[in-house]
DNA sequence: AACAATTACTTGGCTAGCCACATAATCGGT
DNA sequence: ACCGATTATGTGGCTAGCCAAGTAATTGTT
């Protein structure tokens, strides 16, 4: 979050005032679970793969991909990252050589509390003008426009 | 977007359901509009400079810089690719030879209809389910969240 | 059994974004 | 007038993320 101070959105924001919330919203969330994972040498992203991995480890690469749903490149690349920093291993399979199959080492399960720790502490910054009633409401909103952003141009869920 | 399928939270993610849920809109959102804009010829991140220069052009790099609230490196670079796209100029300012004023070209006015249109359709596609008592609740309550994250860590407002 | 199609993953190339450091010009205090 | 801050911008180096193209192994088809 370089600046911090606030700023004025652009006029043709006034178009998307929703999408341009969450536009900022997310940025400023992204940045203070940076600034939190910087402290605990990750990087952005690669906690929601040990994630993945703290609940099932030795998964798979096609795995993880399906789980969080980022581009193959992506997570190769950011496991090969991961695998250089001594978080984790990956061999190919036995049955079938083109699978890779994740492990965890030492190093990668270390910071678990830490990233759970910091998801509560994400959380309760985030929530701290709201009540629960509005968390719920606004996380349950928030996963519909989510469903129809990432819905849109395909057939209508059945009716 | 490349999957789109629906894909499962980790465990701990538990931890934080509103942060996890502002994730993935997040990506979702910006996945939509990288795709509207890949059709323009643009980047995710230049529209916003773009219609920072609609409202006024000319306007100096520090300026702009403080009005879209990223690293000043990010900000000269992509402007340095626009320039390079033709959608700008940049040169010094007399008074002041530090600062760099930069104008918009023809083709960097051209998409404005586009990027106003892209806006208001993204809108749409996100309220889709949605009333407009719940938009507005979900937006005030975004940008009271956005509030938190950023001021975490500074003072209290007065005292 | 041979060969095309599919699957799993890698690589190259690009932009966004950050941090840290570097450079140039202006401002301020003495 | 000088010289140390401050300001405005640039550069290098890194990761995340995408697309497109490439490689290797397995499956399916004839």
């Amino acid at each position: 979050m370089p600046g911090s101070t606030s700023f004025r959105p652009p006029n043709a924001a006034g178009e998307g005032p929703l999408s341009y919330a969450v536009f900022q919203l997310a940025r400023a969330h992204r940045g203070r679970a940076a600034a939190m994972l910087r402290a605990m040498n990750l990087h952005p992203g690669q906690e929601l793969l040990l994630m993945q991995l703290y609940d099932r480890d030795g998964q798979t690469q096609a795995e993880l991909l399906e789980r969080v749903d980022l581009d193959h490149s992506t997570v190769s690349k950011s496991l090969r990252r991961m695998q250089d920093a001594g978080l984790l291993t990956r061999e190919p399979a036995r049955h079938d050589r083109r699978v890779m199959v994740v492990r965890l080492t030492a190093a990668g399960r270390a910071p678990q509390q830490s990233i759970t720790d910091m998801w509560r502490t994400l959380e309760q910054i985030s929530v701290r003008d709201l009540t629960p009633e509005q968390v719920e409401m606004f996380t349950a909103w928030a996963r519909l426009i989510e469903t129809s952003v990432r819905d849109h141009g395909r057939r209508a869920p059945a009716g």
